[in-house]
Order: C-alpha cells, then structure tokens, then sequence
DNA sequence: TCTCTGGATCGACGATGGTCGATATACGCG
DNA sequence: CGCGTATATCGACCATCGTCGATCCAGAGA
C-alpha cells in the first residue's frame, strides 16, 4: 500500500465541510474521536512543539523537560496522538523519533472549514 | 469596533497554524478549550445540522428529535457551543434559534491547518 | 552478560464530562 | 391571571480522562 488508511471509505464520504451537509452518526464519531485527541493543551503543545522543529522530527526527551509533566504522561499523550493517526513514532537506536502526518491534520482543518480552500 | 475580539492580540500572535512555531501554555489553553467544545458527537451533528439548515437557523425543537437524546442534555451541548463562540441563540417568540458563528470554526480550521490557504 | 539510559506500560486516584429526571423560567394565548 | 408549550437550570450518577509513582522493556556499550 502507498499511504496507510487515514480514509475509510464506508464512513467518510470525502473532505467536505461538516457545515454543508447534516453529520451521521457514524462520521461524528469519527471525527469527534479525531478532535479528542487534539483538544488538550498538552497534546497540542506536543504537536507543535515536534512540527517545529527543523527536520520535522523530535526525540521523548526533548519533549518532556520543557513541558513540566512526568515522563509518563508525555508518554501516554503520545501514545493518544500516535493511535488518532496524528503523529508517527521511530525507533533510532535508544531514542524513539515522533513526526507529524500532515495530512491526518488537514483533514480535520478541512472538515472544520466553513469557506472552500485551494 | 468592526468585530467582536474573537482575536486576543496578548494571547494569540495571528491566525497562522500551530505546526510552525510553538504553542505557548496559554495559546494552548484556548484553543484545546474551543476544541474540547468540538470533541464531541453530539455537538459535531448540532454544528452540522444547524449548518446545514437553509437561512443557517435551527431551533432546538428541531435539533432534539433527530438525536435521540433529552432535551436537557441538548439544551447542554447548546450551551457549551454557544459559550465557545461556536453558535449564537436568538429568541424568537416561544422559540429560540441558534446560528452558526462561521469565523470561529474558521479560526480553529486555520490554527489546524499545516499550509497556509487562500 | 551486566548495567545504564530512554521510553512504555501498569494501577490508582482525583477531576472532568455526558446523560438523565425533576424542576424552574419565559413567552403566547385565552 | 392562569394555562400550555418551549428552553434552561439543577442535582445526581456513571464513565472517561489526565496525572502520578512504580515498574517493565529495549537498545547500547563495556
């Protein structure tokens, strides 16, 4: 396979706007799923604290010291956004490299969007 | 004033996305509090259909018998929109009706956004 | 193999959130 | 004013979530 399934094609009829056409069941827990993982303070510190780094990769422990949270809870945050497609994680030896999907976040700006964009 | 400060120039540089530079701890806070308004099925089919609805009003007789749940609970998910500044209520007669608030489902589609549109 | 270090998992605890029934409030109409 | 209807608020209950310390697992190097 060329990209992993961040589209299932039985519950997301494509990347429309949720304002246009009335949500089903089905779509709005999916992306409401999508939306927890990001609706932490934390968690979206993580993001873009690892989307601004330069090379757009960033190593647990460059994570956890500036946030003032215990290893573990970095950990666990990670681990929420990695299951909600968000981020990807890589072994490099004895560290573990976490990475953006740009695309997993578009995809939620996109269905959030009001006004049609590109 | 043009707009309502839906745009606290303290707290939030500009409407540019979270991945290019680091979220500090209080823009963090506001918007996981909007998302957090979001991150829920329920709230997502209301948005949804109130959206969907021509002249972009809905009462919420009209929003409580396709979900299936109490008008209580409904009446709650309402609230938590309108206080995100996600929705609008108006009374009308014995009934009142709640709108869309496009520009802030706009802002958060942007803050979320990895390329800049339009 | 032993040890050290980076990271993940576990179990527990307090806080927050979604839901309900009961009740209160607001409005329109006799 | 009194009644009926449309919403909002209240109080309670159970589920989920964020956090921690303790512990476990994986890789590197001696």
């Amino acid at each position: 396979m060329t990209t992993p399934a961040l589209i299932d094609p039985q519950t997301q009829t494509c990347c429309s706007s949720l304002v246009h056409v009335p949500l089903g069941a089905r779509q709005a827990d999916d992306l409401s799923h999508r939306l927890k993982a990001l609706a932490d303070p934390t968690r979206l510190r993580l993001l873009s604290m690892i989307g601004a780094r330069q090379g757009g990769e960033a190593c647990v422990c460059d994570l956890t010291e500036p946030l003032d949270l215990s290893q573990p809870t970095i950990s666990h945050h990670l681990k929420v956004l990695r299951e909600a497609g968000l981020v990807t994680s890589r072994r490099r030896g004895t560290w573990v490299h976490y990475a953006l999907v740009p695309e997993a976040l578009e995809r939620i700006s996109a269905a959030l969007a009001v006004t049609e964009h590109r």
